[in-house]
RNA sequence: GGCCCCGUAGCUCAACUGGAUAGAGCACCUGCCUUCUAAGCAGGUUGUUGCAGGUUCGAGUCCUGCCGGGGUCGCCA
């Protein structure tokens, strides 16, 4: 349990005290109660807005109700003042033990530190990347990957349990366009001239495997027609693009429990499951919709479709899951699949995707309420679009022209981890600008150098002191006499990290992982200003020559600030470094 | 036109899901940096949170309506 929530179950069982003594009327609700730091650190080290939050209810003036709840939790030695603020707040400060033994805390449980309990074992879902197959994988898609991968680490950390899968968009036309596509890299393998028309695609990435297909089936499939050859390209192009995208997203470090196939869904009766499941619901019918108001298409003609009544469970119009030639839509499919997901027993399904999809969020949270009776949420996230620069010069992308940045084009030249942390240093709904000079920087405008500069420095003071003969092992460092870290600014790094636990919660609670990022940037300069106060004061040095006891108490410090950066960097999926190069 | 996202300091962005006087970095100003832990440091200036209403003890945050930017809109996924 976190530290913040230790201190709420405190006022609470104050609060019970004061309904005991008829101080408060029986029957209130604390369920609004909140312990939380306070914006301004001036105010004291944690805040409650109990008496602001019981006045109401209790009849009483919030002033009174603080200043009587001040008096019982004045009794807990933990508790070294309790001043009543503002409208109401009563604000608290705690005993220097309580932050020395947030220390000894971190350095006993590691990485678990923080590890917490609010996912409870639940099962999660989390869907990310599914990208078509039909190229390498760019830009947009590796910010996806990245959120998406962070998201299911900081879940896993939170206590879910994840699984990360891949939904790869195999069965539809567009698997045609890149099966013609390879057959025209094919006929080049044979030294015949070709011209990419109809969309389809002139990436250079197709050229290995026309090759490879000559090399497969030799001159079998030349001069001859689709029906010879199109069933079989399709299997062979999408596997071709399967394998570099795997290597992809190799690359970034990022492993799928699950690669699940559109194209398995066919001839499975799932999808004919998942609609009739829809239609014993009442949900599906046949009609007519209406033409999209205000932009009209000219060859907008009324037709008869099989249709989705997902305005019944929050969508704008129903959607149809049935062309009129009798064949699925792309949404039908796709119903199926989270079908499927929500039978496989999941609490809680989490999809990642680009912002172009956003029109898409209603109807599938339509389909997985409609399919789940209400009981599974499906949270979308949306990820948005990253904006690439060099030398002041924006990158274009152009998937048609074939010459879109690529997650390698990135990864080969920042790295994976710079590439992974950058693509968190924004929200998620949020445009991320991406500049290949400057996330290599080495200045504090740079967090990625910001945050793993701070560990190697700890690193560099274990070192340091080492070097001094001071014995700096874990359990050295366990066992110092903390008592000593009595400084303030050496006590305001252990508030910090006390924060830690409570910051998990509250991004895993939200998906949003980039608040890891942001509390590691302002850990990281926790920690530098630390080291930089020593500049003047060399009292707060980590290494204190010829007094072996002081040094490891603040170098405990230092190793629970490596300990948290570490964890944080894990769950984000960036390795943390010993030594800046 | 409908729907979704965004709008916060000159710039790039936060803001613990409704809490106190809205915070960081950059830029700018002042001082420091031969030695000590300097891929710099300390301090200072910076706001009608797009606009107007509403709910609330309390709103950047929730609701309504506008303004501006982006995305998207029936047999492509």
């Amino acid at each position: 349990m976190n530290l913040f929530a230790e201190m709420r179950f405190l006022v609470i069982a104050a609060l019970d005290k004061m309904t005991v003594a008829g101080e408060l009327p029986e029957g209130l609700s604390f369920d609004n109660v909140a312990v939380e730091p306070p914006r301004d650190a001036l105010h004291g080290d944690m805040a409650t807005n109990a008496a602001m939050v019981l006045a109401k209810p209790s009849r009483h003036k919030p002033r009174d109700i603080a200043e009587k709840l001040a008096g019982y939790l004045m009794q807990d030695a933990r508790i070294t003042a309790a001043d009543v603020a503002g409208p109401g707040f009563l604000n608290l400060r705690l005993a220097p033990a309580v932050w020395q033994g947030i220390v000894k805390k971190t350095l006993e449980q590691g990485a678990a530190f923080g590890r917490s309990s609010v996912g409870a074992g639940r099962r999660v879902n989390v869907e990310y990347v599914s990208a078509n197959p039909t190229g390498p994988l760019h830009v947009g898609h590796t910010r996806g990957a990245v959120f998406g991968d962070a998201l299911a680490g900081l879940l896993d950390y939170a206590g879910y349990e994840v699984t990360r899968e891949y939904y790869v968009n195999d069965g539809g036309a567009q698997v045609d366009v890149l099966a013609r596509s390879v057959y025209l890299r094919y006929l080049e393998a044979h030294g015949q001239d070709v011209a990419f028309e109809d969309g389809t695609y002139p990436g250079d990435y197709l050229i290995p495997v026309g090759q490879a297909l000559k090399d497969k089936v030799g001159d079998a499939f030349v001069g001859k027609g689709e029906q010879f050859w199109l069933a079989e390209l399709r299997e062979f192009a999408t596997e071709a693009m399967m394998t570099l995208i795997r290597a992809d997203l190799a690359q970034l470090g990022i492993k799928m429990d699950r690669f699940y196939s559109e194209k398995s869904l066919y001839g499975t009766g799932l999808i004919e499951a998942a609609i009739e499941d829809l239609r014993g619901k009442g949900l599906i019918y046949e009609g007519y919709l209406d033409p999209p108001k205000g932009k009209k298409p000219d060859d907008w003609e009324p037709r008869e479709q099989t249709l989705f009544k997902s305005t019944e469970h929050g969508d704008d119009v129903d959607r149809p899951v049935m062309k009129s030639d009798g064949s699925w839509t792309y949404f039908a499919p796709d119903i199926a699949y989270h079908y499927d997901k929500v039978n496989r027993g999941y609490d809680l399904l989490i999809d990642v995707f680009g912002a172009d999809h956003g029109g898409y969020v209603k109807r599938m949270k339509a389909a997985v309420s409609a399919l789940s009776g209400g009981q599974v949420p499906l949270d979308v996230k949306l990820t948005q679009l990253v904006k690439l620069f060099k030398n002041g010069e924006p990158f274009k992308m152009s998937k048609r022209a074939g010459t879109f940045v690529t997650l390698r084009d990135v990864v080969d030249q920042v790295g994976p981890d710079v590439t992974r942390f950058v693509m968190l240093t924004r929200k998620n709904d949020a445009p991320l600008d991406f500049d290949f000079d400057k996330v290599l920087e080495q200045s504090r405008e740079n967090p990625v150098f910001y945050v793993q500069y701070a560990h190697a420095r700890v690193c560099s003071v274990l070192r340091k002191a080492a070097e001094a003969k001071i014995e700096v092992s874990d359990a050295t460092l366990l066992a110092a006499d903390l008592s000593k870290l009595d400084h303030q600014a050496e006590l305001a790094v252990a508030r910090k990290l006390a924060e830690w636990p409570r910051l998990v919660e509250i991004a895993a609670r939200s998906n949003e992982p980039h608040r890891i990022a942001f509390y590691l940037y302002e850990l990281a300069g926790d920690l530098h200003g630390l080291w930089n106060k020593g500049h003047d004061e060399p009292g707060l040095r980590f290494v204190q020559e010829d007094d072996s006891a002081t040094s490891q108490a603040k170098i405990a410090l230092a190793r629970a600030v490596a300990v948290v950066i570490s964890a944080g960097l894990g769950i984000l999926g960036v390795k943390p470094m010993d030594v800046m190069r």
